[in-house]
DNA sequence: CTAGGGTTAG
């Protein structure tokens, strides 16, 4: 056997491997252990769950002088590498003198597999260059392809249709979800087409190919035609739905995972944990949350933050908070749920008290760190805070703004009604994004500047970037003014140029079902007692002193006509539904799919001074938490 | 003894 842990450079080798894990040094002589390798590698498989096991193994394997035998060797780097240490990986095989092919290939997969492609590929040219090192095979190559990027990859399909590596399924697989990656799809359904034979894992990766790109129903119709079914498959489509906004049927498809009897698994539950935030759905959130604990789904940090993730965006930061503080450590993608959840509840202080907390734990923050800073400072109106945050977060920590923060602080300002200086950031942005012009324009329409406002909707309009929303927000400012002409006119560009207004709809969970309402919604089964209870309520919004504010209404119609329009606004049915399905006293949770009106938010404020009932409304942008007349917000939007 | 599909935060 041509074992390389006879050669004595490989105990100076070791010896250096543990120094730079702090362990103590080995003797100088070898020690009589009597170990033989084969044990030692059984003994790694058998302790593979613990990272401690493994290094005692490894002091052990030093020891006794066998830690450059091939096998030992490669099963310790496999080890540290599947415990997400692709630098101790690397340690090892630096000390190995003549790393044989099986080394090169897993020292290349440990670090594609940890999203270091850079080295993985400089490895791999590493290993192309050196004379003394192996040809690579077929596995090499699977493992590289997973780093590569299109242009390289395409290189390495080339090389394996010469080295007939192609027909190898892995290798096939490897190249169909390097094509996948690079949005490559033709490419990629080429080679799917002509498999020779096509595994569940192929299948997959087509499948995920085509939900990336934006084709669920493609990929739906290739996931039913496959002839078996893993957990992965399962979880590839249901979080192609979760992913693609269409959380009642990544919702549907789960149920059916369930009832065919596959067993979901942690990342089942992380996708479906992401339903549960998108639906703003808390009984279904906590059924996910107790269901995991009852299957024995391991509570793992990723686990964890996307709980707090639920918790917050399905409107308990109660519970956010509880398991937030359950955890053993807290990284970086904790505090930034924590941060960004209480931001959008409007809890601003408390969310820059986490920040500061957060630094003087030693957390180094990431920009997404700062959307959450920053949107904390918007939403409560924090104008200097937001501006010394901004100009820190390049100056004190490294991290350059990028259009999101700057969406973040262009909004800032323009709340704050500060629109001319959000201008001038805007023109100091080499490109900008239309998101942030329909942002100052938000502010345009919210501080009544009609001339700026007009100005940049015009902007959108020609160059072809406004949606309905840039409509809707130009049409209120005319209806502000009365100029019904202009909103007429409005509505007539909009449908030449085949834009929609997104229909208002709002959500209510009771007994763990989901209902919606649209405006004037008569279709739900209990109409009757719902109009009723509006009717009521009306009478005492009334009696309390409440005057519609009609000028939100975006058409010219009588005054009588206005109210009535108002009245029956999706989130007023939700509430009224609210109002007769729930105990007394109990909170009333709603979801609206856009920003609540101006008359709304004033009649919800009323309906929980009324009648006693805390009501937490969740819209696009924000949480608005209504409790004795007031609302979170202090009326700042 | 080495290789292929799904993974959290705005």
């Amino acid at each position: 056997m041509s074992s390389t842990a006879a050669k004595p450079a490989g105990a100076g080798a070791g010896t250096k491997t543990l120094n730079s894990l702090g362990r103590r040094p080995p003797p100088s002589s070898v020690s009589s252990n009597p170990l033989p390798p084969e044990h030692l590698a059984s003994l790694i498989d058998r302790c593979s769950s613990s990272l401690r096991h493994i290094l005692q193994i490894h002091a052990v394997a030093v020891r006794s002088g066998h830690h450059l035998h091939p096998i030992v060797n490669l099963k310790l780097q496999r080890s540290y590498s599947s415990h997400g240490r692709p630098d101790l990986s690397l340690s090892i095989f630096r000390f190995t003198p003549d790393p044989n092919v099986f080394l090169w290939s897993s020292i290349i997969h440990s670090h594609a597999v940890h999203g270091l492609h850079h080295t993985a590929l400089l490895l791999f040219s590493q290993m192309l260059s050196s004379p003394s090192a192996p040809l690579p095979n077929a596995f090499t190559f699977s493992s590289a392809l997973k780093a590569s990027p299109l242009n390289l990859g395409r290189a390495l399909h080339a090389i394996s249709l010469k080295r007939s590596f192609d027909s190898d399924t892995y290798v096939a697989t490897a190249l169909l979800d390097m094509y996948a990656r690079g949005a490559d799809v033709a490419a990629a359904r080429k080679l799917f087409e002509l498999m020779p034979t096509r595994s569940i894992v192929s299948f997959t990766a087509m499948v995920t190919c085509y939900a990336k790109t934006g084709d669920i129903d493609l990929a739906r119709q290739l996931f039913e035609e496959m002839p078996d079914k893993d957990c992965v498959c399962w979880n590839t489509m249901i979080d192609g739905y979760t992913q693609q906004g269409r959380p009642d049927e990544a919702l549907l498809l789960f149920r059916r995972m369930l009832r065919s009897g596959m067993m979901p698994d942690e990342v089942t539950v992380l996708s479906v944990l992401a339903v549960a935030a998108q639906l703003g759905s808390l009984e279904f959130g906590k059924w996910v949350h107790s269901y995991s604990a009852n299957n024995r789904i391991p509570l793992t940090m990723r686990l964890r933050t996307a709980l707090i993730d639920m918790y917050c965006k399905c409107g308990s930061l109660e519970d956010a908070r509880m398991l937030f503080d359950e955890m053993p450590h807290r990284d970086v993608v904790a505090w930034n749920s924590l941060i960004a959840g209480h931001a959008m509840h409007g809890q601003s202080r408390q969310a820059l008290s986490f920040f500061s907390e957060m630094l003087k734990a030693g957390i180094q923050p990431t920009d997404i760190t700062f959307i959450g800073v920053l949107n904390a400072c918007s939403h409560g109106g924090l104008v200097e805070e937001g501006k010394s945050f901004f100009s820190s977060m390049e100056k004190d920590h490294g991290i350059e703004p990028k259009v999101e923060h700057y969406g973040c602080f262009v909004d800032l300002l323009g709340r704050a009604g500060l629109v001319e200086e959000a201008y001038e950031v805007m023109s100091g942005i080499a490109r900008p994004d239309p998101v942030l012009w329909s942002s100052l324009l938000a502010a345009c329409s919210l501080h009544k500047r009609m001339e700026l406002g007009e100005k940049i909707a015009e902007l959108l309009i020609t160059n072809g970037l406004a949606n309905s929303g840039t409509f809707v927000l130009l049409s209120k400012m005319y209806a502000a003014e009365r100029k019904w002409e202009e909103v007429a006119r409005l509505r007539r560009k909009m449908k030449e140029i085949g834009v929609e207004k997104e229909p208002g709809c709002t959500s209510i969970e009771v007994d763990r079902k989901v209902h919606e309402f649209v405006v004037g919604d008569l279709s739900h089964p209990k109409s009757k007692e719902i109009y009723a209870m509006l009717e009521e309520i009306d009478g005492l919004l009334e009696a309390h002193g409440y005057v519609p504010q009609t000028e939100v209404v975006l058409h010219d119609l009588e005054e009588a006509e206005k109210r009535r329009a108002l009245a029956v606004h999706s989130e007023r049915l939700a509430i009224a539904f609210g109002l007769i399905s729930t105990r007394p006293g109990t909170t009333i949770r709603i979801v609206k799919n856009l920003r609540v009106c101006g008359d709304c938010h004033a009649a919800t404020k009323l309906i929980s001074k009324i009648t006693g009932r805390k009501i937490v409304v969740r819209d696009r942008n924000r949480f608005h938490h209504f409790e004795n007349g007031c609302c979170s917000c202090g009326d700042f939007w």
